[in-house]
DNA sequence: AAACAGACCAACCGCCATGCG
DNA sequence: ACGCATGGCGGTTGGTCTGTT
């Protein structure tokens, strides 16, 4: 664990009132969340603690999905390209962050509105005398970032591949279990069990869910 | 080498909208 | 029509990291 999650956790002191985890999120937890939605679906955020074993409310299951877990975020800098979208959407839209995160699929609308915040807002800040030093500073800054990001990619597609074939696998599970749903039971080993996969159209009007 | 400043981002909070009984 | 549960959204906070002094 790193001193930041360790640090997280004396901070948030673990458990919190009803029981409920703050602060980071572990890998494990990351795991659980990941596997409940790939059995169950998005939505129904406050049945996830209950099926997945988490001690995190529903709240704080979404956003995590939505804003860090679900697979086909886009990781990595925000392009000149996305960033050009951003500034016009904003011009047009104000600061409706889910709106204009539908427009660039893979961004979400916590990411657009932190790189606005950190990118925009400050910038009306920077007097023409210290423009210069702001400007090679964010140079050297997108120079390794860039760096990061060809990192990031290389191992996305590795994830990616990972996970078409955890797909597959959880395909030929799921047919395994239909076929045998009245032979034997299928027991996994966190709490999957009352079957209720919930899915809702109406669930999906955030933009988090919209791609 | 250490202190400091600023950028970045994950996560939380409160409010509001919607759906359902 | 009403109240409750749930989910979505925008604003804010606080920790970490990196560059500068």
């Amino acid at each position: 664990m790193s001193w930041g999650a360790m640090a997280g956790q004396l901070r948030w002191g673990g458990l919190v009132e009803e029981g409920w985890r703050k602060g980071p999120w572990t890998a494990e937890e990351d795991r659980l969340l990941t596997e409940y939605v790939r059995l169950h679906g998005e939505g129904r955020w406050n049945s996830v603690a209950r099926l997945a074993g988490l001690k995190r409310n529903g709240k704080s299951c979404r956003l995590r999905w939505v804003n860090y877990l679900r697979p086909d975020l886009k990781r990595g800098q925000i392009t000149p390209h996305e960033e050009s979208i951003i500034v016009e959407l904003h011009a047009r839209w104000g600061n409706r962050w889910s709106t204009i995160a539908r427009s660039l699929p893979g961004r979400t609308d916590n990411e657009i509105k932190n790189y606005w915040r950190t990118h925009f807002k400050k910038k009306a800040k920077i007097s023409p005398e210290n423009s210069d030093k702001a400007r090679t500073h964010l140079l050297k800054r997108q120079q390794f970032l860039q760096q990061q990001q060809q990192l990031q990619q290389q191992q996305q597609i590795q994830n990616q591949q990972l996970l078409q074939l955890n797909q597959l696998d959880m395909k030929k599970i799921m047919s395994f279990i239909d076929e045998n749903e009245n032979k034997a039971p299928f027991t996994p080993s966190y709490e999957a069990g009352n079957g209720a996969p919930c899915r809702t159209p109406q669930h999906n009007r955030g933009a988090g869910l919209a791609i």
